[in-house]
DNA sequence: GTGGTCTAGACCACG
DNA sequence: GTGGTCTAGACCACA
């Protein structure tokens, strides 16, 4: 029986924070490592998720800052 | 008519907030920028000022964090 | 698609203004301060594309005074 | 009294460990975590460190692997 | 007021 | 979980 990937779970579940306003534009994420405590998932998953809400236009990450929920 | 150097001047000044209290032991002081700016010096005579604090032992300079009040 | 470091881009911009002569031996480059605010980088940045500059010869940099075209 | 960079003197240290065999052609370097955390030192210094020691052609970084001494 | 060193900690790319 | 890039901003050494 097929479960969603980890990856997709954490993506779904930042974007339903967002989606909910308890992450709000400009907002910065946790930090990589903060997720990965959080969640209890490796690098590759946190980074997975945060590219695909990347493409999506959800968040935006900048080099050596963070990652933050863009403008809408 | 001779004048104080400016760096003791300076020097005298966060001295003396050391030893009022206005500024305790492990607190940060104002970068070198700032303490430029607020009064209106150059480079020069803020690092000679926080260097005799440095060689009397009241303050610690930590490369790329800050300079400290020391503990006595 | 491999995208090439800030720095490394930077450096060829450089050392570009160099061979095509805008830049003479002997020509102070901006200052460290300048070459950030007018690329939007950070010092990290500016420094590793002056460092590889320097490690190849075409500037070399000066305590105190500035970073200079090398002669050749 | 000139005192060397961190980063030069965790080059040396390094680059000892080779010349005396402590560490042989094809052996792995610590992490940079590690490096960081044995000399106390932040991730600049101990890649500068790796960086000039690369440029020597003393070890070799293979990207999502590791750092290894090179053969000579 | 310049170049040089350094910290803390972030994201990014790769295996 | 590694190496590599990057930010922001600090002190240090020199002229």
């Amino acid at each position: 029986m097929p479960v969603k990937p980890k990856w997709e779970r954490l993506a779904d579940h930042i974007r339903g924070q967002i989606e909910s306003g308890e992450l709000a534009p400009g907002d910065q994420l946790p930090s990589t490592v903060q997720l990965k405590a959080q969640h209890g998932v490796s690098t590759t998953v946190v980074r997975q998720a945060i590219l695909v809400l990347q493409t999506q236009g959800w968040v935006q990450g900048v080099h050596g800052l963070g990652v933050f929920v863009a403008d809408r």
